[in-house]
RNA sequence: UGGGGUGUGGUGUAACAGGUAACACAGCAGAUUCUGGUUCUGUAAUUAGGGGUUCGAUUCCUCUCACCCCAGCCA
């Protein structure tokens, strides 16, 4: 379903790539890249700026790079390489060959920076950290030159060597680009360059004992690549003039790539943070990095939503450079809308009420007769066929479709009403069995053999429809509902703390009884299960099924519930 | 506090060489329906505020206000 090309969501990048095309700006070319950090997984942010980038690159005939920006060993990891790359592919976007890493530019960033110190516009500066932060100045005050900016070039160019060499402890010296301290724009005032590490990178090894800090790499890898626009979100806007400056003092390959800036993706109950989604799972509140609660890439798989689904969100939700929350009730519409089309239908008993038919017919041993009813797979899709699906006298029915004293507008089942029971037979309650304590435990019912199929011959209408599952045949599933892992629309709002907004309940694991087709979807798959919402079949550790709610259906009787509360 | 960015219904996004605000989600009302699903119809609600220019301003000018980003050897 693409968006009415006259009401398409705002793109504004896409205005300036076409205007670059008709002046001809890079030749007419269009090079996009999308350069995630190997230190965690993707996430729901990241697969905006994924399609925006492929997309866009896409539509005016270029390439969109995949670049790993590793230039901190610290925190780096292949695992995470790899996890991308596997998250990219499932998303639609696989790299079309083989991964870039600016690691694979260090020599040359190197050599640059060389070039730099020889012009006079870098130098080696060994005061600590804390130091360099004071002399930086504040917002309104301008900065205090460094003792050392003025150091003799041959004098930083043996130290920038014996940096490189290792001679130095870590954070003993750092390199600086020599602009401005008085600058209004705190990027400008003597930026680091270089910094002394000599941890283990992932890739490089021990090779450097010197790391390029991002903005010292980011554009100069640009650069290299032949990027034509580089996107990014709006906190670099400051960077930007860095950038610029950068590239415009050094003998680049190709054009001088641009940085243009929108506004990353936020959706409500949800966090984006690289640290805090780590936090979550370092501590426990979530199982893993897939867990169907968080908004990884790879989580949002396993939750089973349709990567179609998000790539149709992220493109109509469209670029901007307004800071912004989106509901996360359109993404999940956008998952409804591919679900419901291409979803199969099942029965599946969440909360399992016993229900017995008194009437129903028995076999020479006494048991239940058992009959197959034919139900349809998929009412948007007509090749999907039917099923034969086993029904007796002995039942699970949903334990809220039964009210021994119902409130108003419930329509279910109730002592004296008819309903049916889909694709099988009509039932009326005639009573019900409680506990001790009053609560139903099994209802009694009789059901009409002339309404086979789900339809009565004298037209009589019943005012609701319910799945079910035949109690012999219906094999065992644990079931895992979510609700959102924030319960506030945006968590930490009041306390600054979004932890302290996380719902306690937010994964509640039920014992259901579905039919037997339920018992074969491969891990994997989604289904609707009727009446309820889609799930997305899984495997428990010992080989159980297990279902994820991926969503539910929109729940037009829990509106009704909530305003007769109000 | 200096600099930069951004303000359009509840949410998000359109319209803008100035021509009388639209789309989606959410909401509400109804119709259809063997899923209280889907589908369909209808409905309410928007230009941050004040001045100006103009026949006419969301669009241009101006002042004010609010929010976001920048003082990592993170990205």
């Amino acid at each position: 379903m693409a968006p009415d090309p006259d009401n398409a969501a705002g793109n504004f990048i896409r205005d300036l790539i076409a205007d670059d095309q008709q002046q001809n700006t890079f030749g007419g070319r269009v090079h996009t890249r999308f350069p995630p950090e190997p230190n965690g997984y993707l996430h729901v942010g990241h697969a905006k700026a994924i399609s925006l980038n492929n997309e866009l690159a896409q539509e005016f005939g270029g390439d969109c790079n995949l670049r790993f920006d590793d230039t901190n060993p610290d925190t780096e990891d292949m695992a995470f390489v790899e996890a991308a790359i596997e998250d990219l592919t499932w998303f639609g976007y696989p790299p079309s060959g083989d991964p870039l890493y600016a690691s694979d530019y260090f020599d040359q960033l190197y050599t640059w920076a060389e070039g730099l110190v020889e012009a006079g516009l870098a130098y080696v500066d060994e005061q600590d950290g804390d130091t360099i932060s004071a002399q930086r100045g504040g917002f309104g005050q301008p900065g205090v030159e460094s003792p050392h900016r003025d150091r003799p070039v041959a004098e930083n160019l043996d130290l920038l060597r014996r940096m490189r060499a290792g001679d130095f402890a870590d954070n003993a010296m750092v390199l600086r680009a020599k602009i401005d301290m008085q600058h209004e724009n705190m990027q400008l005032r003597d930026p680091i360059m270089y910094r002394i590490r000599h941890g283990h990178h992932y890739r490089t090894g021990d090779e450097w004992s010197i790391y390029p800090t991002y903005d010292w790499a980011h554009g100069q890898s640009d650069a290299i690549e032949g990027i034509t626009h580089s996107l990014c979100t709006l906190e670099f806007d400051s960077h930007r003039p860095l950038y610029d400056w950068f590239l415009e003092h050094l003998p680049l390959p190709s054009d001088q790539p641009r940085q243009t800036e929108f506004a990353r993706l936020e959706l409500t109950h949800t966090i984006t943070s690289k640290r805090k989604l780590a936090q979550l799972v370092a501590d426990g509140v979530v199982d893993g990095w897939d867990d169907p609660r968080l908004p990884t890439l790879r989580a949002l798989r396993r939750r089973g939503y349709p990567p179609s689904a998000l790539r149709e969100f992220t493109e109509f939700i469209g670029v901007a450079r307004t800071n912004s929350r989106h509901e996360i009730e359109l993404l999940e519409s956008f998952v409804r809308t591919e679900l419901n089309r291409t979803a199969l239908r099942r029965l599946a008993v969440l909360r399992p009420l016993r229900l017995v038919i008194t009437n129903w017919p028995t076999d020479e041993a006494g048991n239940p007769v058992v009959e197959y009813v034919d139900l349809v797979n998929n009412p948007e899709d007509s090749d999907a066929g039917t099923r034969q699906v086993p029904f007796s006298g002995e039942l699970y029915i949903e334990h809220d479709d039964f009210k021994l004293d119902p409130p108003p507008k419930y329509y279910r089942l109730t002592p004296g009403r008819e309903v049916r029971l889909r694709g099988a037979y009509f039932v009326t309650a005639t009573d019900a069995v409680t506990d001790d304590a009053g609560n139903v435990i099994e209802v009694r019912a009789t059901y009409d053999p002339d309404t086979r199929g789900g339809s009565s011959p004298d037209g009589r209408k019943v005012k609701s429809t319910m799945h079910w599952v035949s109690a012999a045949e219906a094999v065992d599933a644990t079931v895992a509902l979510y609700e959102r892992l924030f319960s506030a629309e945006v968590p930490g709002a009041d306390t600054g703390d979004p932890f302290d907004d996380l719902d306690p309940n937010s994964r509640e694991l039920l014992a259901a009884k579905v039919e037997p087709a339920l018992a074969e979807v491969p891990a994997g798959d989604v289904v609707q299960f009727e009446r309820l919402g889609y799930f997305a079949a899984d495997r428990t550790a010992d080989g159980a099924p297990l279902f994820h709610r991926t969503v539910g259906l929109r729940d037009e009787w829990a509106n009704i519930q909530k305003r007769q509360n109000r």
